[in-house]
DNA sequence: ACAAAGGTAGGATAACTTTCGTACGAAACA
DNA sequence: TGTTTCGTACGAAAGTTATCCTACCTTTGT
């Protein structure tokens, strides 16, 4: 087990880990098989990439790992909403200086968010509001 | 000069790229020095370190630079927002399957949006709506 | 009982990123 | 004019990330 410098947040997933994390949020804990099947629906991994990768975040401490069966079964250690906080603040703050205003307007300002989409933001500002 | 296997955007920037992209962004086309010397208020870095990286961001087709004089300049390739919406893309993709709206949702959601930021956003939406 | 299939563990390796030491030329200045 | 300061170029080294090979153990099926 890795020392976290952070007391109250996993470190930050890398590319690869937030692949498997998709799966393990999506599908909820699972073992290695599961998620190298999945992850080699969208491209190729062989499957001890997917146990090493899957090792090492349970070593970071991002994942926990239930052993008591042969086939080790991986959980994520933060509620997905909570790790999406986490990457959404940093974001925010690198890009946007922090200001969420910014980047709305971003969001909204590039062409690529639907009328439908939109619609449903108002709605949930609307919601917000009372 | 590197090849660039995409069209119409530079490579996605690193850590340590974006870190140089905002001091050209906020301050215009700068020297290394400049740059080395904005970044050194936030943390060490070595000159070199940053004249490096500012070469090879020049090599990859991010930045260009003026050699004319014995100073070289470097500017960056794309705009800041093509470059913003390059990395928001990226982002929605990989972290709300593409949809702004999740991505809204859970940026109001947190509780860290002000309220007058709220007001900011609702203002926005409706100039959009015309 | 034995072979095949499926698990984990532990390096090794390759690519990429980041940092900086050293060399050397140009400019500033005492 | 000599020396110190400031610039670029080059390469090495360290750190990180991602991938996969090999070994070895357990389970399954014949």
């Amino acid at each position: 087990m890795q020392e976290n410098k952070w007391k109250n947040s996993i470190p930050e997933p890398t590319r690869a880990e937030l692949e498997i994390l998709q799966v393990l949020w999506e599908f909820g804990a699972s073992t290695v098989r599961f998620v190298n099947d999945e992850l080699n629906k969208q491209r190729d991994v062989n499957y001890t990439s997917t146990l090493k990768q899957m090792q090492i975040m349970a070593d970071k401490g991002i994942l926990k790992r239930d052993e008591s069966q042969m086939k080790h079964i991986y959980t994520p250690v933060q509620a997905e909403l909570k790790t999406k906080d986490q990457l959404l603040d940093r974001f925010v703050n690198t890009l946007y200086k922090g200001s969420t205003a910014n980047l709305v307007m971003q969001l909204l300002g590039n062409e690529k968010t639907s009328k439908e989409e939109l619609e449903e933001i108002k709605k949930m500002l609307n919601e917000l509001g009372k």
